[in-house]
RNA sequence: CGGGACGUAGCUCAGCUUGGCUAGAGCACCGGCUUUGGGAGCCGGGGGUCGCAGGUUCGAAUCCUGUCGUCCCGACCA
């Protein structure tokens, strides 16, 4: 009897796309909510993704020459006041600390009490506390440059809050460097950019636009913003990580001085790069399927379970020896370096139930071994990303393990590529735009829309009000564009090159 | 901070209009038996001060007032 298909999450991407993203973060049991509003708990399934971009993403710093530190959570108000487009940029979603002590009220609760002389605000980035320090330890070139990378969480009150891509705290790493002369500094932050896009593209196997953002978008401060934009399967833009050139903004405001070898006093030039748990979130929206999610093998927490399978206690002993020996066998072996990770799930759970839960997870290979394939010494694997599967004999399997991985990896990098090259455009002509930005059912709007890349005017008021109505902002002018001059599409004045317009997140 | 909706079991919700026996369902959970290669079936069981505080009433999940909270749509944002 061939039962009616079901899919893993409900509703699916093209039913209700954000609600998918809710539920295949709660299938996965990747996080959840917490009491404390827009601020949510990691569950262990989440955490080890984020430790696995961790471990990646350190490496790479320390291989570009940078080390970590770490600075405090508390900011003295003070400190936010000393740069005005930054002060602009974050008070309105600052948490402000005011007491120090509790004590009882008259109704049995507690009160605050011991009011700070200088209210301290909770980290939401921490250029200023960092140039404070910076400022102290620079006197001569010789100090510089800086490279220091701190992990951290930081908090931004938000008013609409969503799971991995905007909470109220969120983790991160921030880098931030000083320099003695500005073409240093302006490498740093290109180079730091490239460091994003190799991660996200080889790791996460999610495409990514490397490019800078217009003024309008720029970081509070900063003198210019380079940023990697990556394409959701709902064809919205999702910014994945910055990397600023402070010039000597800060510097000024923080007073990193320096003499030079000519015994001149300067400002330093400052830079400051940062991703954040929000690319757990790309990662989710970037791979996942109706099934729930799909992890990239580079990043999965494991990249097989093993599944046995038995009718009672005489071929339960005779399946999880073979298993156990299959695992060790498998974890021998390497993927992208590492050794391949693998369970053994022998929970006592039905089979199939089980093996939903990993699919719901993203595992890239499930092992089915039941006693009939241990009398073909074979196993039966499945895919995650391509839902393939086959008998496999052992032997085979555990040789190739690498090489399949590596398929899936490459596959899930080619599927992103092709959605985004689908979904984008040359656009020339104004209505088109317009009809492109536009859901067909305004009640209901659907997925629509991708990236149109268009002539424009940084900053023109016609431009900013047409993008406006429509809800779509520039992301980026990209690093790698054709170099061609034309025309802006909203307003026919000169314009140097294509900027990315979309939705985004 | 503006506009809208909603708070009933761990989760999703019904019941409220028209007040009335012991407050219900599905999923989840626990136990037993039969099962087990893509979400098992049957039987039994545990779990609720109906968000909170007042009020009306013989009687409130239901009506009234207040309050707290959550979600959605805007404005703001990694």
């Amino acid at each position: 009897m061939a039962k009616a298909k079901k899919t893993g999450i409900t509703p699916t991407r093209e039913a209700d796309y954000p609600e998918w993203y809710q539920q295949v973060i709660k299938a996965a049991d990747l996080a959840e909510l917490s009491p404390v509003r827009g601020c949510m708990v990691v569950k262990p399934w989440g955490w080890a993704i984020w430790e696995n971009m961790q471990r990646v993403l350190d490496g790479k710093f320390k291989e570009t020459g940078h080390e970590n530190a770490y600075f405090p959570l508390f900011i003295p108000m003070s400190y936010l006041e000393k740069e005005a487009e930054h002060v602009e940029g974050f008070a309105k979603e600052c948490a402000v600390v005011t007491h120090h002590r509790l004590e009882p009220d008259p109704n049995g609760g507690l009160r605050p009490a011991g009011k700070l002389e200088e209210p301290l605000i909770v980290r939401p980035t921490s250029e200023t506390i960092i140039g404070e320090m910076y400022a102290r330890w620079v006197q001569s070139y010789r100090d510089l440059p800086i490279l220091i990378n701190q992990w951290a969480n930081v908090v931004r009150w938000e008013l609409r809050p969503r799971m991995f891509l905007r909470t109220a705290e969120f983790l991160w790493q921030e880098g931030h460097t000083a320099h003695a002369d500005e073409a240093e500094a302006r490498e740093e932050t290109l180079r730091m950019l490239h460091v994003y896009a190799d991660f996200a593209e080889n790791y996460m196997a999610m495409p990514v636009i490397r490019g800078e953002k217009t003024a309008g978008e720029r970081f509070p401060g900063a003198v210019s913003t380079l940023t990697i934009e990556a394409m959701m399967q709902d064809r919205k833009a999702l910014q994945a990580g910055t990397s600023h050139f402070l010039g000597q903004n800060f510097s000024r405001a923080q007073g990193i001085k320096f003499q030079n070898q000519s015994g001149e006093e300067e400002f330093a030039w400052t830079t400051s790069w940062g991703v954040s748990t929000r690319l757990i979130g790309a990662l989710i929206m970037t791979h996942s399927d109706d099934d729930g999610l799909v992890l990239p093998p580079r990043l999965a927490p494991a990249h097989v379970v093993i599944l046995p399978i038995y009718r009672n206690d005489d071929e339960r002993s005779g399946v999880l020896d073979y298993c156990q020996r299959l695992k060790n066998e498998l974890e021998a072996k390497t993927y992208s370096g590492d050794a391949v990770r693998v369970r053994l799930d022998d929970r006592d759970l039905r089979g199939g139930e089980k093996n939903w839960q990993h699919i719901k997870r993203g595992v890239p290979l499930r092992a089915e071994v039941g006693p009939r394939d241990i009398e073909n010494d074979a196993v039966f694997l499945a895919r995650r990303d391509t839902g393939e599967k086959q008998g496999i004999g052992r032997g085979q399997f555990i040789e190739s393990v690498g090489d399949i991985l590596g398929e899936i990896q490459d596959g899930l990098f080619q599927r992103a590529l092709e959605l985004r090259q689908e979904n984008t455009r040359t656009i020339d002509d104004l209505q088109e735009f317009r009809e492109y930005f536009t859901p067909e059912n305004a009640d209901a709007p659907g997925i629509h829309g991708g990236f149109a890349l268009c002539h424009f005017v940084d900053g023109d008021p016609v431009v900013e009000e047409e993008i406006k109505k429509l809800k779509v902002t520039v992301r980026c002018i990209p690093l790698e564009g054709d170099g061609q001059a034309g025309k802006c599409l909203f307003t026919g004045k000169p314009s140097a090159g294509r900027a990315v317009f979309a939705k985004a997140y």
